[in-house]
RNA sequence: GGCGGCAUAGCCAAGUGGUAAGGCAAGGGUCUGCAAAACCCUCAUACCCCGGUUCGAAUCCGGGUGCUGCCUCCA
């Protein structure tokens, strides 16, 4: 496959360490706070990634960290009077419960600082032993100036960043641009031994020290959200390449686009965050997840419900396709009397190539979605041909596994959920309708009970009766439909 | 101030030199008690503006305008 590579800004061909083999590694999150969209976005992304890798065959080895040490975790638990690692740990279990609504499959390892902390230190004396770094009066800084490559990644030189003027005056530093690699503590702080005295790590080297602990130098991908470039990815490959000289750090840079409020970038510091958690109330794991993947992984996302509905009623078609082909196959044995024996074949190869040209989910999905329309459209047409729907149902099903989106099962579930939450409303209506319920019913079992209502009343000829039953339910977000082989209803978070 | 990115129909969105994918919404049709779903048809002489290169540009170049990212913690 082709990826768009930072480091050298072209889309390159990936071409791994080892044949057959993909170590990559992607920059987790600082647990201080619920995970929002843009970091869900990041974690579907290379959740992707590694689905699309595996199913082209690579043996995928796949590192996430957490970071579950820093300068916002201590403030946050001082603040609530608990120590850092708890606060640290509480989100990290709310980060794994929410990527796994959205079927993001645990990373293979998924390493945290403060179980690191050796490999960090081995890392830092290494780094000094070769002469890019320096003890100073609270802690060990990195020294930039040395380091001959250094702002390559972000395209920007030295000096540029000196006529920035930003960067913040400590006079512990040599030079403003260098950075922490190890922080003394100050009294109270949670801390490690070390051979510069108790502290802890800077920001950068853990990424650093985790990577190479589990991949080794050299290895493949090396990913994470765009605005991690600068600084966090420069100095990694600084701090990496300073402790082994001569040995590149990673062979391809990603970066995924972020999610912005409006106009703005969504961001924690900025407060402008829509929560996974809080929009797992309103829709699906399952959708939130096709709406990221509507757009390519690299551009700005600009976050909106109304995007969010259209993901939907997507997802929605997607489903119920499924349900389709599976009761097809069913039906007639695998065989059926069709159309073009090609759709399947064409279907896989477009499939593919999409996501092989840097993960181009758009083209992916609009694949899903035509090849969805000529399914059923040679089943419509009924051609004399026989064709083997299995394989229609195979790819089908292949191809929401790559994307991530074959949890139908658990769709259904939230889609339970949704009537669940609609439960008082149900109730109403079953009153108004006088269908025999108790208060102690569950939605599932009301919403029954009004359609066995409403099916008695049209088969009593009574349609009028029918249709505003269909009407309240409408206007509550569940939608009757009369196939010819029942009812089914389908409900939508949007109202 | 420095270095980037983006601008395609009502909405989302692909497309990096060969004459505008796909989806949502909308309208019409088939089917249906009526709807819905499904299927069929319609829906950008046109890709922010102005120049230029070219037989040919949404795609390349130059100049604008607007929005935005990084340079500080950040997915």
């Amino acid at each position: 496959m082709r990826i768009h590579d930072t480091l050298t800004r072209r889309t390159v061909e990936l071409v791994p360490r080892d044949p057959g083999k993909i170590a990559m590694y992607v920059c987790g999150v600082t647990p201080y706070a619920s995970a929002h969209i843009g970091h869900a976005r990041t974690a579907v992304i290379y959740d992707l990634l590694r689905r699309y890798l595996v199913h082209v065959g690579y043996a995928v080895m796949y590192v996430s960290n957490y970071t579950d040490i820093d300068d916002k975790i201590i403030q946050r638990a001082q603040a609530q009077g608990i120590a850092p690692l708890d606060l640290s740990n509480r989100y990290i279990e709310e980060y794994v419960e929410d990527m796994a609504e959205l079927n993001v499959l645990p990373p293979d390892v998924t390493p945290r600082v403060s179980e690191s902390i050796e490999d960090i230190i081995d890392l830092i004396t290494r780094i000094l032993a070769n002469g890019y770094a320096y003890v100073s009066s609270d802690g060990v800084y990195f020294s930039v100036r040395k380091f001959g490559h250094y702002g390559r990644l972000s395209g920007r030189s030295i000096d540029e960043m000196r006529s920035g003027a930003r960067v913040d005056v400590n006079e512990a530093k040599d030079d403003p641009l260098d950075f922490a690699l190890w922080k003394l503590a100050k009294p109270g702080e949670i801390s490690w031994e070390s051979p510069w005295g108790k502290g802890r790590p800077g920001w950068h080297i853990e990424c650093s020290a985790m990577s190479l602990r589990y991949l080794g130098g050299g290895f493949d991908i090396h990913g994470g959200g765009e605005d991690l470039i600068f600084p966090h990815h420069e100095n990694e490959i600084a701090q990496s390449e300073a402790a082994f000289p001569g040995r590149q750090f990673v062979r391809y840079w990603m970066h995924s686009g972020m999610v912005n409020m409006g106009a703005e970038k969504m961001s924690k510091s900025l407060g402008n965050v829509m929560t996974v958690r809080e929009l797992l109330k309103q829709y699906p794991g399952q959708v939130i997840r096709l709406y990221l993947l509507q757009t390519s992984y690299e551009k700005p996302l600009k976050f909106s419900l109304d995007g969010i509905g259209q993901a939907f009623s997507n997802y929605e078609r997607m489903a119920e396709f499924e349900t389709f082909v599976q009761e097809l196959v069913k039906s007639s044995g695998g065989l059926i009397q069709g159309g073009d024996q090609d759709i399947c074949d064409r279907f896989v190869r477009e499939f593919d190539a999409a996501l092989a040209e840097n993960l181009n989910t758009s083209r992916a999905l609009a694949a899903v979605y035509e090849f969805m329309t000529h399914v059923r459209r040679m089943v419509t047409e009924g051609h004399a041909a026989t064709v083997d729907v299995s394989c229609a149902m195979k790819a089908f099903q292949s191809a929401l596994w790559v994307l991530g989106l074959d949890e139908t099962g658990a769709y259904m579930r939230d889609k339970m959920a949704l009537v669940a939450s609609r439960c008082n409303d149900l109730q109403t209506i079953a009153a108004e309708v006088g269908a025999a319920v108790d208060d102690q019913s569950a939605a599932s079992d009301v919403l029954d009970a009004i359609i066995v209502k409403r099916q008695g009343a049209r088969s009593a000829g009574q349609y009028d009766v029918a249709d505003q039953i269909r009407e309240r339910l409408r206007g509550i977000g569940i939608a009757l439909e009369d196939g010819v082989d029942g009812v089914r209803y389908r409900i939508h978070g949007k109202q």
